[in-house]
DNA sequence: AGCCAGGCTCTCG
DNA sequence: CGAGAGCATGGC
């Protein structure tokens, strides 16, 4: 079965892939204008594919469902691709500040109609940010993509696979030697096991919560998981949450993002926060601008892969 | 080739 | 306390 999403103008879906797109399991993969992946709601798994059916002025997505689906199942899977594409996220205040900044304003050409992505779950985003410590974002996503072909869901329709991040039962029963196979250290291998036995054996932290918390009190929710420092903590927060105020200032890429763009040499994590205090409550969504306007000319997967 | 890349925990003094 | 070791991969 097919709908139409109508998310808030201006909205560009096509254009945050450009930065993201990869080719293998992330686990939604986007290959000529189509992004597809599964999803999993209450232990059922759904096949879907979207597609931009409208403008950036006047946006559409088509969405596909391509399983069997009730009527309550579609509304909540609308709920929850919305809440992944951010697509109801208002950018009008965001450009009218850009706007009144000269050099800022820049960013509006090149970017305009561009929303951050957001991670389908917490458990999504604390594993995946948990593998990108210390290492590139590059080697992240090769051993994120090993994690989800090894151990995801995945479901097969008319030849394309359709991939759902693995579970937290999934991960706590594979065998740390499988995981560490993957790329792993070893210290990201027993994290990343003892966060998901814990979600699985449901020992009273559900880290979905974190969504609805105060920033602090989500920050030192996850602080208490181990393996996630502040650094990891702030960006679970803002790649899982509406709370785009917070702004990572300790992230090398976003110290270099910022520093960059203003022509100065690297900021410390000080001088960014001083710095990006006239930003108020945009601070991470100009920061991500920032990125992707760095990534512009950034291309992933040169040798296409293996 | 070897260093660096979107850190964290544990250990030691 | 603060500094330092150790860890893993891919890219340059």
């Amino acid at each position: 079965m097919k709908f139409i999403l109508k998310p808030k103008a201006p909205f560009d879906f096509d254009l945050l892939w450009k930065f993201y797109a990869w080719g293998k399991p992330s686990p939604e993969i986007y290959e000529n204008g189509v992004w597809r992946r599964a999803l999993n709601l209450d232990s059922k798994l759904f096949p879907v594919k979207i597609k931009s059916v409208g403008t950036t002025g006047k946006p559409k997505l088509e969405v596909e469902i391509l399983s069997e689906i009730s009527k309550a199942e579609i509304k909540k899977l609308k709920e929850k691709i919305q809440w992944i594409f951010n697509s109801q996220m208002d950018l009008k205040e965001l450009y009218s500040f850009l706007d009144k900044d000269k050099k800022l304003k820049t960013l509006l050409k090149k970017l305009y109609g561009l929303k951050p992505a957001n991670y389908a779950t917490v458990f999504e985003g604390v594993v995946k940010t948990i593998i990108q410590q210390q290492i590139s974002l590059i080697g992240s996503m090769h051993i994120t993509s090993r994690l989800i072909s090894e151990f995801g869901e995945k479901t097969e329709v008319a030849k394309e696979c359709f991939y759902e991040f693995p579970s937290p039962e999934a991960l706590a029963r594979v065998p740390s030697a499988k995981l560490k196979q993957c790329g792993l250290s070893r210290q990201k291998t027993t994290y990343i096991k003892e966060f998901s036995r814990s979600i699985a054996e449901n020992n009273g932290f559900n880290p979905e919560e974190v969504v609805i918390l105060p920033v602090s009190n989500g920050i030192e929710k996850l602080n208490k998981i181990k393996g996630v420092g502040q650094w990891t903590a702030e960006l679970v927060i803002v790649t899982c949450t509406d709370h785009k105020e917070l702004l990572p200032a300790g992230d090398l890429g976003v110290r270099r993002a910022i520093s960059n763009f203003y022509s100065k040499d690297l900021m410390t994590e000080e001088e960014i926060r001083k710095f990006t205090e006239k930003w108020g409550k945009h601070k991470a969504l100009i920061a991500y601008y920032l990125i992707c306007n760095e990534r512009s000319d950034f291309k992933l997967n040169k040798k296409g892969g293996k």
